[in-house]
DNA sequence: CCAATAAGTAAAATAAAATTGACACAATGT
DNA sequence: ACATTGTGTCAATTTTATTTTACTTATTGG
């Protein structure tokens, strides 16, 4: 799995930290941390709330085209 | 929490029991069933596998709008 | 009627997600 | 030089997703 640079992409284009996003979504650092690097497989709702919080969608984030057919 | 059934009519649309797509994806059929029923919160791996066999995105099967902004 | 499949649900055990605390390093500002 | 902030990573613990086993109900076909 490579990194979910979309993820730190849509964190830095609304100005969080790593803990600004851990703190806005109920999870720590060291989560969102190991969301972005990669070498992880967070939870839906996770997902959901860090969309959520980024004003993306699940697809803009987490969904890779060539996943689907 | 609802059910999914979002989840539940793209399985049909592909004449799948829980059991054959729990199956397909390597979970068990009440892991399934359970995503089904809603009260759960799987990995975004599991929802990202079930939305391949099914020929959906994960906005199809998992994002609300009005989760948004 | 009987066997087989699909579905819903539940309790206990296991695998993995998420937390906590800690240490290190680069960049920024005083 | 020093303190602060953001990031990367690690080990140990807690929480939870998932499995396993099992019981139930409804449906379909022999």
């Amino acid at each position: 799995m490579g990194k979910n640079l979309r993820l730190k992409s849509a964190r830095a284009a609304k100005d969080m930290s790593q803990k600004d996003l851990a703190d806005a979504v109920g999870v720590t650092r060291q989560t969102v941390n190991a969301i972005e690097s990669g070498d992880y497989n967070p939870t839906i709702n996770l997902c959901i709330a860090i969309c959520r919080v980024l004003g993306k969608t699940l697809n803009d984030i987490f969904w890779e085209e060539g996943n689907n057919g």
